[in-house]
DNA sequence: ACATTAAGTGATT
DNA sequence: AATCACTTAATGT
């Protein structure tokens, strides 16, 4: 595990900072579909992903969810960012795609290392300025692109993430991942099984042209 | 064998 | 693209 996170992010840091990330980061794990930061919910700390793959996701009122994207070992997330600065509540929600191993590190840490090391505060803007990419790419999904097409893009998202061409999800999670009927996905994904792209199981959807 | 859950489909808005 | 109503298929007990 110390060997994956190694892997990761040594060669972002210079020694005494990787040092300090080990000494006051604590390990954690943990199982698929857990839920990691809730809407509204004070964030303590900033996890850095050594394996695995989380779920970041918006919610309305009625509990309708929205998935923004997704992001795996070598991310972190940006709101935790934006809390560390301003001590706001989250304003999304995050779950674990997979089994997932996590260094939580105390949000204090944050803007002290800024000052103190080069590298994390590279590091910091950095992910910032990716996770800020991802959202627009999110928003032009969302907005110009129908439902065939965010639906394969998600597809092909979630193979990416999960290293695996099989996905194992149902028609139902999906649509609520997409924020739609259950109904139109399946008509959508038989339709992308005509066209080639997919082969359709109970459970299962194999990606054909990743 | 029966109940439950997932997936497919026509028709309507 | 959403919803309804219904069918068919797969899976668990």
């Amino acid at each position: 595990m110390l060997s994956d996170f190694k892997f990761n992010y040594a060669h972002l840091f210079e020694k005494e900072l990787f040092e300090e990330i080990l000494s006051v980061g604590e390990y954690k794990k943990v199982e698929e579909g857990e839920e990691l930061i809730n809407i509204g919910s004070y964030i303590k700390f900033m996890p850095l992903i050594i394996s695995g793959a989380i779920k970041i996701l918006r919610e309305d009122d009625n509990g309708d969810e929205l998935v923004l994207y997704f992001i795996e070992q070598g991310d972190t997330c940006a709101m935790t960012i934006t809390c560390c600065l301003g001590q706001t509540k989250s304003k999304i929600k995050a779950i674990a795609e997979r089994e997932t191993e996590l260094l939580m590190i105390p949000i204090h840490k944050i803007g002290e290392w800024m000052n103190k090391y080069q590298t994390w505060q590279n590091f910091i803007l950095q992910s910032y300025n990716e996770r800020m990419q991802e959202l627009l790419e999110a928003i032009d999904t969302i907005a110009f692109l129908n439902m065939h097409e965010r639906l394969l893009k998600y597809l092909k998202d979630k193979a990416m993430i999960n290293r695996d061409e099989v996905i194992t999800v149902t028609h139902k999670q999906i649509a609520n991942d997409l924020h739609t009927s259950r109904v139109v996905i399946s008509r959508l994904l038989k339709a992308l099984e005509i066209k080639g792209e997919i082969l359709l199981n109970r459970n299962q959807i194999k990606v054909l042209n990743l």
